[in-house]
RNA sequence: GCUGGUGUGGCGAAAUCGGCAGACGCAAGGGACUUAAAAUCCCUCGGUGGCAACACCGUACCGGUUCAAGUCCGGUCACCAGCACCA
C-alpha cells in the first residue's frame, strides 16, 4: 500500500494538461459543441473565496464529461476586473489601478490553477485590457446611434460614501450595492440606457429559455409589466391636462381626490396661482430629507399638503376634486400623479380617512365604511359601467369611452427604470462622447477607440461628485470630431456592469482585431449552452447582459435572440458556524489551505457533496475529511486490482447502475448523489474485495471530472494510457444490466411492513402474491381474514388488504 | 403585503410516477491493530418499550384523499431569498 502524494501528483498533472492543450476549444471544427459559461471573477485582492470553487465546480464538471462525450467544448475565464475596490485600494496604497489589477489576476490565475478546473488559457480575458474595452465602447456608441443612450436630468440614486450616481438595480433596497450604504436621492445630470426599450423582450424571451422557475419570476417581477389607462384630467380655470396613469380604469366614478408626486413639474409652473406655496415648500423640504429607503416603506400614516388654488375636474361628470402632493406617489413610475379611488385602494383609503375625503363605493362586495375594497364585482354609482362586472366588461367600456371621446386612451407602464449608466471614478471604461458648443453630444470616431484612460496622480474622485477626469486638461480638451471647435470629452466612466455585459461574446473570438467575434464563429457557439452565477445578479448582470445581446440581435450581428440556453444557480457556502462568510465574523474559509492540506480533488469533491447545489449550505471541516478517505480509498483500489476485460458477475449489477446514476445526475446538478452512488460503488467493491481492471477504468472515467488529478494518475499508472482526458470515452451502460437477477421485496398487510422476502425480478403478480401469502407471519396476519385486495408492486413491495 | 422556495436523525442530507423513510457522508459509542497516539479496519447508531424475537410511534402542525402519503389536496405555523406606497 502506497500514501498519495497529492501535491506532487496535482502539479505533475496540471503542467501535463497546459502543455497537451487537451482543454483548447477548436474553432470551425465537425463535432457538436458545448458552451459552458461561468461568471468571470472580479479579481479582488482577497484573492479566491470557496465560493467561487464550488460556482465553478458545478459546470467544470459537466464540462469534463462533455469533452469524454466527445463534445468539442467551450468553457471559458476571464476577469471583470474594473470597480471600485481596485480603485479604492490604489488611492490607499498610491499604487495605479492597473498594477493593482495585474497583481490580482496573477493571483487569481495561479489559484484558479491549482484546483485544476479545465478553462481554455487561451482565451482569457480582462475587461480593462484594451483590446477588450475598445468593443465595450464600439457596443456603447452603436446604443448611441441608435437612440439607447441619452443624458437626463432627474433625480438619482447617488452614493455619498463611492461618490457615485448607481443604478437602479445597483441600489435595491435601498443600499449601495458596492459598499452597504444608505443611498440618497440627488438631482443630477447623467447617462442612461434605454433599457426600458427592450422590458417587452425581455419578458417574452424568457418563454424560450431554461431557467428556473424563480429567476424567471424574479425578472418578471424586476420587469414589472402592467397593463392599464392614462386618463388626462383638466385642471380647473387653466388651460392644462393633468395626466395619470391607472390599472384600475373601471373605478374612475369612484375618484374623489388626485394626488400628485412632490417634484411634479406642474407645481412649479403653477406655483402663482397656488396660495399655500410656503406650507408646500416646507413638505418638500420634508420629503428630500427622508431616504430612499424611508420613503419607500409602506406605511398607514399617510402625509401630504392639499394645494390651494388648483383644482382638477372629473373627465365623465365635471365634478370638481381636489389635489394633493404626498410622497406616497412617485415621479418614477407612470406619470407621477394618480387619480385616487379610497373605496377600492388601500392607499388612497389610508390618505383619505386621514384627510377626511369622501369615499365613494363604485363595485360592489366590500364594507367601505370599515375598509377598502379591492375585489371584484358588481359596478355602481358608475353611470353607463353600472350592472357591469368591474373585470370582464368595464375596463375594456371605459377604455374605449377614453379613447373615443379623447380623454385617454390604454396603455402599460414597467416598473423598470432607464439604466443610469454612469460611475465618476477613474478606473472604467471612459465614455467616448465630447459635448461641443455647436455641435452637442458627438460620439468619438470608431476609429480612435479604444478610447484610453490618461494617466493620472491622484484617483480621489471630486467631492462635488464629479470624475477624477474632470481634473485632467488634456484629456478633457480636444477638438470637436464633427466640426473641429475645441471641445470637452465627456469625463463620466462606465459603471461595472459594462464589461460583463457582453464577454461571453468575446471568448468565442477573444484575439479578433477587426469585430468583436467574427460571425461564423458566432454562429458555431452561441448560444451559451449552460450558464452558471449567483442569484445577486439575476436583477442585475443578467438582465443587462440579455438586454445587450437583444441589441446586437437587432442590429444582426449575433444569431439568435437569446444568450443563455440555460442558467443555473448555485447555493452560497456559509461559514462552519452557519453564517454567510465574512472576514468581520472571521468565519472565511481560505480555498488554498483546503488544496494545500487535502489537495484539489479533495476540495472539488466536497464542495459538490456538502448538499443541494442549488441550496446553501455551511462548511465542516470533518466533512472535508470524509472526502479526504474516499479519494484515499479510490487509490487503495490499486492493491486489490485484479485481470479481467469484462466485469465481474459480483460487480456486474453495480457498475451498471453507477453509471447510469452518476450519468444522469450530474446532467441535473445533482453532484452530491452523483458522489453517493461513487463511494456506494466503492463501499460495495471493497466487501467483494477486489476489482478488475474494465471495473477500476469505469472507476476512474466516472470519477475523472470530480477528481481529474488522482483519476489521470492511476490511469497511467495502471497502464490505461497517457492521460485520460485525452484518450477516455464517458461510459455506456445497459439498461438491462441494471438490474439483479433477484429483489427483496417488502409485504405489507393493510400498509403495514410484516415481512420481507426474495422473489425473481420479473415475477408475476399472481405468484408475488402467492409467495407473499405462503410467508409465514403474513399468513398468521391475515389468518382468519377477508382479503379484499392485493397488490404488487413490481420489485418493490407487495400489499394485501383483509379485515 | 406580494413573489419564489424550504421545513426529514446529534449534523450535512437521500428518497423518478404516491410504494420498505433516513441512501451517502460527518459526529458519537464500542472493538481490532499499536508501548501509546494518529491513520486504518470491523460493529452499533431516529425515538420509546423489551433479555430477545418483536411491538408501537416518527418526515413542522391540524385535517382530508388513498390499499398505501415525506411525496397529492385544504388549512395553520416557522424560516430563507427577492421585490415592495408601482397607482
Amino acid at each position: 500500500m502506497s500514501i498519495y502524494d497529492f501535491k506532487q501528483t496535482e502539479k505533475k498533472w496540471q503542467d501535463r494538461w497546459e502543455e497537451k492543450g487537451v482543454f483548447h476549444a477548436k474553432d470551425n471544427s465537425d463535432k457538436k459543441k458545448f458552451y459552458g459559461l461561468i461568471e468571470f471573477p472580479y479579481p479582488s485582492g482577497a484573492g479566491m473565496h470557496v465560493g467561487h470553487i464550488k460556482a465553478y465546480s458545478g459546470l467544470e464538471v459537466v464540462s469534463r464529461k462533455r469533452r469524454l462525450e466527445g463534445y468539442n467544448v467551450l468553457f471559458p475565464i476571464g476577469f471583470d476586473a474594473y470597480g471600485l475596490p481596485t480603485e479604492n485600494y490604489a488611492i490607499k496604497t498610491g499604487m495605479h489601478p492597473r498594477k493593482v489589477t495585474d497583481m490580482n489576476i496573477e493571483r487569481f490565475t495561479s489559484q484558479l490553477k491549482k484546483v485544476g478546473f479545465s478553462f481554455d488559457w487561451t482565451r482569457v480575458i480582462d475587461t480593462t485590457d484594451e483590446d477588450y474595452f475598445r468593443w465595450t465602447q464600439w457596443i456603447f456608441l452603436k446604443m448611441f446611434e441608435n437612440g439607447l443612450v441619452f443624458r437626463d436630468k432627474t433625480l438619482v440614486n447617488y452614493c455619498p460614501s463611492c461618490k457615485v450616481v448607481l443604478s437602479n438595480e445597483d441600489s435595491q433596497g435601498g443600499k449601495c450595492d458596492i459598499c452597504h450604504s444608505e443611498v440618497v436621492q440627488k438631482s443630477k445630470d447623467v447617462w442612461y440606457l434605454r433599457i426600458t426599450e427592450y422590458a417587452d423582450k425581455l419578458l417574452e424571451g424568457l418563454e424560450k429559455v431554461d431557467y428556473p422557475a424563480n429567476i424567471k419570476q424574479q425578472q418578471v417581477n424586476w420587469i414589472g409589466k402592467s397593463t392599464g389607462a392614462f386618463v388626462n384630467f383638466s385642471l380647473k380655470g387653466v388651460d392644462e391636462t393633468l395626466r395619470i396613469y391607472t390599472t384600475r380604469p373601471d373605478t374612475l366614478f369612484g375618484v374623489t381626490f388626485m394626488v400628485m408626486a412632490p417634484e411634479h413639474p406642474i407645481i412649479d409652473k403653477y406655483s402663482s396661482l397656488i396660495k399655500n406655496m410656503d406650507e408646500i415648500e416646507a413638505y418638500r423640504a420634508d420629503c428630500a430629507k427622508k431616504t430612499e429607503f424611508e420613503r419607500t416603506q409602506l406605511v398607514k400614516d399617510k402625509t401630504g399638503v392639499r394645494i390651494d388654488g388648483i383644482c382638477a375636474v372629473n373627465p365623465l361628470n365635471g365634478k370638481e376634486i381636489p389635489v394633493y402632493i404626498s410622497d406616497y406617489v412617485m415621479m418614477g413610475y407612470g406619470t407621477g400623479a394618480i387619480m385616487a379611488v379610497p373605496a377600492h385602494d388601500e392607499r388612497d383609503y389610508d390618505f383619505a380617512k386621514k384627510f377626511g375625503i369622501d369615499i365613494i363605493e363604485v363595485i360592489k362586495g366590500g364594507d367601505i365604511s370599515k375598509e377598502a375594497y379591492t375585489g371584484d364585482g358588481e359596478m355602481v354609482n358608475s353611470g353607463f359601467l353600472n350592472g357591469l362586472d368591474n373585470k370582464k366588461d368595464s375596463i375594456a367600456k371605459m377604455i374605449e369611452y377614453l379613447t373615443e371621446n379623447k380623454l385617454g386612451e390604454g396603455g402599460v407602464q414597467y416598473k423598470m427604470k432607464d439604466w443610469a449608466f454612469n460611475r465618476q471614478r477613474y478606473w472604467g471604461e471612459p465614455i467616448p462622447i465630447v459635448h461641443c458648443k455647436n455641435c452637442g453630444m458627438v460620439a468619438v470616431p470608431y476609429d480612435e477607440l479604444p478610447l484610453k484612460l490618461p494617466e493620472v496622480e491622484n484617483f480621489e474622485p471630486g467631492s462635488d461628485g464629479e470624475s477624477p477626469l474632470a481634473k485632467i486638461d488634456s484629456f478633457v480638451n480636444c477638438a470637436c470630431p464633427k466640426c473641429g471647435a475645441p471641445a470637452k470629452r465627456e469625463t463620466d466612466t462606465m459603471p461595472q456592469w459594462a464589461g460583463s455585459s457582453w464577454y461571453f461574446l468575446r471568448y468565442i473570438d477573444p484575439h479578433n482585431n477587426e469585430a468583436f467575434a467574427d460571425k461564423e464563429k458566432l454562429k458555431y457557439w452561441l448560444p451559451v449552452d449552460w450558464y452558471n452565477g449567483g442569484m445577486e445578479h439575476v436583477t442585475r448582470h443578467l438582465i443587462y447582459s440579455r438586454f445587450w445581446y437583444k441589441f446586437l440581435y437587432d442590429l444582426g450581428e449575433v444569431p439568435y435572440e437569446e444568450p443563455y440556453a440555460k442558467r443555473s444557480a448555485q447555493g452560497l457556502i456559509l461559514g462552519p458556524d452557519g453564517v454567510k462568510m465574512s472576514k468581520s465574523r472571521g468565519n472565511v474559509i481560505d480555498p488554498n489551505e483546503v488544496v494545500d492540506v487535502y489537495g484539489a480533488d479533495v476540495l472539488r469533491t466536497y464542495v459538490l457533496f456538502m448538499g443541494d447545489y442549488e441550496q446553501a449550505a455551511p462548511w465542516s471541516e470533518s466533512s472535508v475529511k470524509g472526502c479526504k478517505r474516499f479519494i484515499d480509498r479510490v487509490w487503495n483500489l490499486q492493491d486489490i486490482l485484479t485481470d479481467g476485460d469484462e466485469y465481474s458477475d459480483a460487480l456486474s449489477s453495480s457498475m451498471h447502475k453507477t453509471i447510469k446514476k452518476v450519468s444522469e445526475d450530474i446532467e441535473q446538478m445533482k453532484y452530491n448523489t452523483a458522489i453517493a452512488a461513487l463511494m456506494t460503488l466503492l463501499n460495495k467493491i471493497y466487501e467483494v474485495g477486489s476489482i478488475n481492471r474494465a471495473e477500476l477504468k469505469t472507476v476512474l472515467i466516472l470519477l475523472n471530472p470530480f477528481a481529474p488529478h488522482i483519476t489521470e494518475e492511476m490511469w497511467e499508472k495502471c497502464g490505461y494510457g497517457e492521460m485520460l482526458a485525452a484518450e477516455a470515452e464517458w461510459c455506456g451502460y445497459d439498461e438491462s444490466k441494471c438490474v439483479d437477477s433477484t429483489v427483496e421485496i417488502a409485504i405489507q398487510v393493510n400498509g403495514k411492513v410484516r415481512s420481507r422476502i426474495n422473489v425473481a425480478v420479473d415475477i408475476s403478480d399472481a405468484d408475488a402474491v402467492a409467495a407473499a401469502k405462503a410467508d409465514e407471519k403474513v399468513a398468521a396476519e391475515i389468518d382468519g381474514k377477508n382479503v379484499i385486495k392485493e397488490i404488487y408492486v413490481k420489485g418493490k413491495l407487495v400489499n394485501i388488504v383483509a379485515k
